[in-house]
DNA sequence: AGCACGCCGACT
DNA sequence: GTCGGCGTGCTC
């Protein structure tokens, strides 16, 4: 077995296959598969995974490993395969998959360096370069404009040479210690005979002869007033010792939360856990669909749930969407489980997340709550996983390997026997309907845990506002409403449903827009810069004062954005107080928490924001939800608008009066009639969903058919709709008969950054070698790929359709 | 991907 | 003879 498999950091479909390499006598004892090694390729050196051991090779002569860079593993047996799985469902390339399940500090560098071989003088431009020194960064001899000939020529002669550096940046924080350096009698007597100018050097010692625990020495000089001269004297006379400890960097401040134990679970709750527990406890898998209204109770059956994993000593993951992982959130699973849980989300640095991750990989935890790439925690006795908010987009990983975090968890429970839970007051149809085929098991909680009734939702009519003349974006419903609730000291909580926290601008009378000239696409208003930004390119101009087209000086701004809102609210009720939150006051970090923790404390009246705001706040004193536009998704080509508009609309209402107050709920919308709207009002998922189902078979879409969506990009349009057409044609060849083939048709967007994109849909029911197919296909273009700078990206159940 | 190698053409 | 610019093929 001193053969070993090696897949290299190298991402390019030819190179998407292991590697062999012979293993140095020095590493057999200790090289596993799952470390990472280092590994010459070509004239380079690069990283790669050790993937397996073997005894035997079809190469004749192999190079051997260079260096180890991990102690033990950074991946187990289970997420080696789990990686292949991966990259096979999603068709991307071995090496991305396994990167996606590991911190970014884990990935390598690479530096090119410029050795000197020879004392000899080197031709003049590089031996000016070098000036003396040994080697030099080759990033130096680019910079420098020399001749590239003149380098391969020294090469060839042996004077210089290019080395090839691999660097895996591991940032350990690490504090330094001090401790007693001899037993404590013996620091007595060094006490006595200490000289009595040495006051602090006296004092120290003092403390380490009634405490022998070592302490960091940052505190010791805080004690005691004094400098690392103190310590470093009494180390220098081998009275202490000093030593760096790793410690790990703690974003959450663990002592300050208040443990919680097991609330006790109401009827509907006791039945629904009661399957989840028996999975646990005989070590099957199955899925559950935890369909439960806000407020029902899901997280405390997690957290029982959880709780039985711990006890019979296995580990639990939980998926949260990124956006709810607040405080609140992570409070709830800290609170119980207090120093077990590890938390992984984005708004962690790097070395945070590395900590994180290490607690884990070093099984110091046994429970890790967080967003999508937490699936892949290297647990080795998984006894759960849960998956909160199931149906949020975020789940799916928009670039590669774009896997959906549902089907990795779904394929973990089954690696480890482990029950699977999925919870969502608004399932996915995709989910919902596999439930109902009994595919998973379905639990509902359909009361609130505090009894109280969900809260009132009202429709207004926006055409009729509009028939009365009213022609602001409040009708007078919602103002009234609002004011009231301002007298009486109770929050508002307003959610507009767009994006656009800018607006387009428009000519009016020639009615021209300004489009950013690389997509196609128009350019949106800043108003806090006052310029025209493309949100795909980052293009940006001034807003020009006059029509580029027409010259007139009527430029219109048009539609409604929150910073809009902001504006309109502070004139019709000058008296209100707003907070808002929307992309661009939660930017930097903890802004987020900041917004929230304000209007908590009651700071401001009215709390107006985007998508953000929808889920899992929990305010006491908010009795009032207003919705401004609730159709503004509706009209997006997207067959899944209508079961966003839903879910948005359910989630929003639950943020109204979910205490003591009751709540009232407030949509606008200029289609009232519309079904994902009225059913909403009324809370009537299980209507919803028969409904849509009816439209997505008569549409053939998901869950009745699966989706790929192929996109082509290039520069060149005629080259992008030739390429678009023949790939069609060839799947055409494959595919069942009754399998849809889409297209060519232009993206949504039909140019970002001067190239022009088309894109082909296939719905199909059962395609089981799709994969091969398209892999075929793909290999067919590999050249066009690699010379044409042509881009060819398979999206296979594509949550998005641009 | 990133690199070497080799062929070609331009310029001196 | 001195250079740079591609196209091609390889990486255990």
């Amino acid at each position: 077995m001193n053969i070993a498999k090696v897949i290299v950091d190298v991402p390019a479909s030819s190179i998407n296959q292991t590697f062999d390499y012979s293993i140095p006598e020095r590493f057999q004892e200790i090289l596993k598969p799952g470390m990472r090694v280092i590994v010459p390729f070509g004239p380079r050196k690069i990283m790669g995974f050790v993937v397996d051991r073997v005894s035997e090779s079809s190469f004749e002569r192999l190079k051997n490993i260079i260096d180890v860079l991990d102690l033990t593993p950074v991946l187990t047996k289970e997420l080696l395969d789990l990686g292949k799985w991966v990259a096979n469902e999603t068709l991307s390339l071995s090496i991305v998959a396994l990167q996606a399940m590991l911190p970014q500090v884990l990935k390598s560098k690479y530096k090119k360096e410029l050795v000197r071989m020879t004392d000899e003088k080197l031709p003049d431009p590089l031996e000016y370069l070098f000036a003396g020194r040994d080697f030099i960064a080759y990033e130096e001899f680019e910079n420098a404009n020399l001749s590239y000939y003149q380098l391969q020529k020294a090469v060839q002669a042996g004077d210089l040479s290019v080395h090839y550096q691999v660097q895996s940046k591991v940032t350990k924080k690490e504090v330094l210690m001090v401790k007693p350096a001899r037993e404590t009698h013996m620091m007595e007597e060094a006490f006595i005979d200490f000289p009595k100018n040495a006051k602090k050097q006296k004092q120290v010692l003092g403390y380490f002869i009634e405490n022998t625990h070592p302490i960091p020495q940052k505190e010791v000089l805080k004690q005691f007033q004094t400098t690392n001269q103190t310590v470093k004297s009494l180390v220098d006379k081998g009275l202490l010792e000093t030593y760096k400890e790793e410690v790990y960097r703690n974003p959450y401040n663990d002592e300050e939360i208040e443990r919680t134990t097991a609330l006790e679970l109401t009827e509907e709750q006791q039945q629904a856990i009661k399957p989840i527990l028996a999975s646990i406890k005989n070590n099957t898998h199955d899925v559950f669909l935890l369909h439960g209204v806000t407020g029902s109770g899901k997280t405390e059956i997690y957290l029982q749930s959880i709780q039985d994993v711990i006890d019979k000593g296995e580990e639990a993951i939980v998926l949260v969407p990124e956006i709810a992982l607040t405080p609140q959130m992570v409070n709830r699973f800290k609170g119980r489980f207090g120093k077990s849980v590890a938390v992984m989300h984005s708004a962690l640095s790097a070395g945070e997340k590395y900590d994180e991750w290490r607690r884990i990989h070093r099984k110091e935890v046994q429970v890790v709550v967080g967003a999508r790439s937490a699936i892949f925690a290297p647990f080795e006795n998984l006894g759960i996983i849960i998956i909160d908010e199931e149906h949020e987009t975020t789940y799916k990983q928009e670039d590669q390997p774009r896997y959906h975090a549902r089907d990795v968890a779904i394929q973990r429970g089954q690696n480890h026997n482990c029950p699977v839970v999925l919870g969502s007051a608004t399932p996915t149809l995709e989910s919902y309907a596999r439930a109902m085929k009994g595919v998973y098991s379905l639990a509902t909680l359909n009361k609130r845990t505090n009894d109280q009734p969900m809260p009132h939702v009202d429709i207004i009519d926006m055409r009729a506002e509009l028939h009365a003349g009213n022609r602001t974006m409040f009708s007078r419903k919602l103002k009234e409403s609002i004011e009231h609730c301002i007298r009486n000291k109770e929050q508002v909580v307003l959610l507009l449903n767009r994006r656009g926290y800018s607006t387009f601008v428009m000519c009016r009378d020639c009615g021209h827009v300004n489009d950013c000239p690389h997509c196609d696409i128009a350019l949106t208003y800043h108003k806090n810069t006052n310029r025209l930004k493309c949100h795909y390119c980052s293009y940006e101009e001034i807003v020009p004062s006059i029509c580029p087209e027409c010259n007139s000086d009527l430029i219109r701004y048009f539609g409604t954005g929150t910073q809009r809102v902001e504006e309109a609210i502070t004139e019709l009720i000058p008296e209100a107080s707003l907070l808002r939150m929307d992309v661009d006051t939660t930017r930097r970090k903890g802004s987020h928490e900041k917004i929230l923790k304000e209007f908590g404390e009651g700071k401001a009246d009215i709390l107006l924001g985007t998508q953000m705001i929808a889920k899992g706040l929990d305010f006491e004193n908010v009795t009032l939800v207003g919705v401004l536009t609730a159709d503004s998704m509706l009209n997006l080509p997207d067959f899944r608008s209508s079961e966003k508009t839903f879910q948005l609309l359910t989630q929003v209402s639950g943020r109204a009066g979910r205490h003591e107050l009751t709540g009232q709920v407030l949509v606008q919308t200029y289609t009232p009639e519309h079904y994902s709207v009225k059913l909403a009002s009324e809370y009537n998922f299980l209507e919803f969903y028969k409904k849509e189902m009816g439209m997505r078979k008569k549409f053939q879409y998901p869950p009745y058919y699966f989706l790929a969506l192929i996109t082509i990009t290039h520069e060149n349009k005629v080259k992008v709709i030739q390429t678009a057409q023949r790939i069609v044609h060839l799947l055409l060849q494959k595919v069942n008969q009754n399998t849809v083939v889409l297209g060519p048709t232009p993206s949504p967007i039909p140019r970002i950054k001067d190239r022009y994109r088309y894109q082909c849909m296939i719905k199909y029911r059962n395609e089981p070698d799709l994969r091969v197919y398209l892999n075929k296909i793909l290999d067919q273009f590999s050249d066009d790929v690699r010379k044409n700078n042509l881009i060819i990206s398979v999206d296979l159940q594509p949550y998005h359709l641009m």
